[in-house]
DNA sequence: TGTACATCAGTGAACGCGCGTTCACTGATGTAC
DNA sequence: TGTACATCAGTGAACGCGCGTTCACTGATGTAC
């Protein structure tokens, strides 16, 4: 039964969405290659025709996620003007923080979903996590430069990038694990952080709230 | 082969202890019961006259490491002297943010290691953990009390403290998760992190190096 | 204190199960003429 | 354009393996007298 060479394509693609939704789900080792297939419609014997082995199809994910990623983020530091940036990177925050996308697991950014799992998988795991996080960072410095112009950001500016990348990447983190067992310290984490964040004014022009008036 | 009831319960805790530092190198999938009894210097067949379930170990250990992280973070929060927590804490961040710590995959902290992976284990295990994190959040932001007194700490800087955990937390998940691809990328983590944790001057006193003069 | 026996922590073989991977087979597609 | 055949994506059974868990057994410990 074989079939048209684009319609196989688009069966790998199939696989590899349906293993950028579920990995992030139930991590790497919590879905195996037959689960993989069949969420793709397919049956699991086919998997080798696509991909060399589970850490092929991994890689292939992470690629996949982060991809997505920095389409999003790109968004954000695209605008000309900083004011326009500074909205967007807010939106952003506040979209980032929220119990909609703490609850989405299978929609999840990469570093609060492969965090802990991507440093015990296979190279090209590893390389593929490596490389999408470098251009995500890119990204994110960019959204945070303060002039008008085509000026690339500042080291400051990347320092304050990957600084509040952590703090929203570890806040995710925390506001997912204690989600179930205490919703309201979950509640109140996502909160907290949102406030140090707003506070501490990213785009570079702000105040904080609390500054001595 | 019976043994004496103290030479037993030493027993469960060499298991306990093992799975502590198993289960936070290699995630709660990557080391199995064999494994873990083998560790503790016993065979696996014993594992059940100690624990219900693997699940059961899983929240015993995760008890463990936090016991083990509310010591510290508590010797942290003791001083009567703001000065001294104050001394104190930038002496923790620094340590916390160190490649040493953030190597030593076996003895870390636990939002760290299992934050990504407690919630997709059983309840006890995410019960285990909130409890965990509770009280480890309460010692921090009794951390960032700013008086000298007994004062309990205030909203604010509970909510400081909150997003410097996930700061904290972020950078080094994010720094150990491209540590073997990207070791340049993986050491600016660290130290920006660092930089704007001590910028931000957490226990309320300080100010921004960066703030206008 | 000494004796007799029940208890139970530890052992290692065995279980059923799901995993990643391989394989012989199918039959429509792609291609050579 | 039509025909003949090689290709190869997909199928489902089968593989070896490691997992969590169970079990009959051992023998020193703990206890009742």
């Amino acid at each position: 039964m074989r079939i048209t060479k684009q319609r196989a394509a688009e069966n790998r693609s199939r696989v590899v969405a349906a293993a950028a939704e579920l990995f992030r789900e139930k991590g790497f080792g919590g879905i195996g290659v037959a689960g993989l297939m069949h969420a793709a419609g397919l049956t699991h014997g086919g998997f080798y025709n696509h991909f060399k082995s589970k850490d092929d199809l991994e890689a292939a994910a992470c690629e996949e996620v982060f991809r997505q990623g920095t389409s999003v983020i790109g968004a954000v530091a695209a605008p000309e003007k900083a004011a326009d940036r500074a909205d967007a990177l807010a939106a952003y925050r506040r979209r980032y923080l929220s119990r909609r996308s703490r609850d989405a697991t299978g929609a999840s950014c990469p570093m609060v979903a492969f965090g802990a799992d991507v440093s015990r998988q296979a190279e090209p795991v590893r390389q593929a996590y490596a490389k999408g996080l470098r251009a995500y960072l890119d990204l994110f410095a960019r959204a945070l430069r303060s002039g008008d112009g085509d000026a690339q950001p500042t080291p400051e500016q990347r320092r304050r990038a990957i600084a509040a990348l952590a703090t929203l990447a570890g806040a995710l983190s925390l506001a997912r694990s204690v989600a179930k067992a205490d919703p309201h310290l979950s509640e109140e984490i996502l909160t907290s952080a949102l406030a140090e964040l707003e506070g501490a004014a990213p785009e570079g022009g702000g105040e904080r709230p609390t500054a001595p008036a």
